[in-house]
DNA sequence: TGCTATCCCAAGATATCCCATAGGGGTGAT
DNA sequence: ATCACCCCTATGGGATATCTTGGGATAGCA
């Protein structure tokens, strides 16, 4: 579960170390770590948000819930297209060293507006990272947002239904 | 697993560098196969786009299964003789030298218009070589399409593994 | 023989690995 | 309760490996 917002930079080498909170969550998605392995192979799965100038990202369990959703399209539709392109087109795996950190593509950086400083915002399923000036102005439209919805989420709170929102 | 858009140029001689991540991802399908002969050169199985004006590519699964298709058609129908000919008609298969570069054949090349300048695309099982404007023109239409399409992507998705507890 | 395609090598750029240091939070002892 | 200590995390920087790209050399072909 991701969860919780944590600040952070890109350093001269463009290395944004991730939040080892996060960093937990990835590595009990992917599973236990063989004793005495060398390196491990974890990483994130990123993409550019559909809907916000922010970047998402998440584990194996996202990544494999996005590969799913693609396998069950009809391979040769218009959908199929579009989808296909779009999930994977701008879809980064990063896999992050034994410190914890990562180097996001430039691609992505430019679709978040982001330069130097960034935040990392849980999602429970899955992150994202912000401009932090954007992610404040989203923050309080969501809140606000939230606060005119009370109702929605109290008829949300009985069943768990689990469904994704892209 | 075909993933990320990564930019690359044809030399003086013709010759395209295969990203290494593509490369791997090549190899890692090769490497699958249970055969203790000498190790074959590896290469990428690439044809034209049906729908699009770009090259599309893959590693020998996407070759197999198309072959798979292929064979199921009745092989004296007019189904079998267009699917085999404009399929492998126009098929190559390019082997990367040692350091991980291959030659576009021409025919390719003007059929995705591409002068000296392009970008791998990642689809998941298979990756496309786009002229990058082409792309960018692409990449346009497709995310629109994919954000019209959000409740159908919303129908596909399964819930998040482990159920969505808060 | 001239041309083309492939192989081989080298250098520049880039990304990755590794270690060292500083800061913060928690723990335990006084 | 305060303070000292320790572990974990974040971050900077040097060293190393990898990738890309250019160009020369060699072999096949017309």
């Amino acid at each position: 579960m991701f969860m919780s917002t944590i600040e952070g930079k890109i350093d001269a080498k463009g290395r944004v170390s991730v939040p080892a909170v996060f960093r937990a969550a990835i590595i009990a998605q992917t599973g236990v770590i063989p004793t005495g392995s060398v390196a491990q192979p974890h990483s994130i799965f990123v993409y550019p948000s559909f809907t916000e100038n922010t970047i998402e990202g998440g584990g194996i369990h996202l990544s494999q819930s996005y590969n799913q959703m693609v396998d069950r399209l009809d391979p040769f539709s218009e959908e199929y297209e579009a989808m296909a392109s779009v999930l994977f087109g701008d879809s980064h795996t990063l896999t992050f060293d034994a410190d914890g950190r990562v180097s996001l593509p430039d691609a992505l950086l430019q679709h978040a507006e982001i330069d130097k400083s960034l935040c990392f915002v849980g999602m429970g399923s899955k992150f994202r990272i912000w401009n932090p000036e954007a992610y404040a102005a989203h923050r309080a439209k969501a809140r606000a947002t939230a606060l005119e919805n009370r109702a929605l989420l109290k008829s949300l709170s009985t069943p768990p239904p689990g469904g994704s929102k892209i």
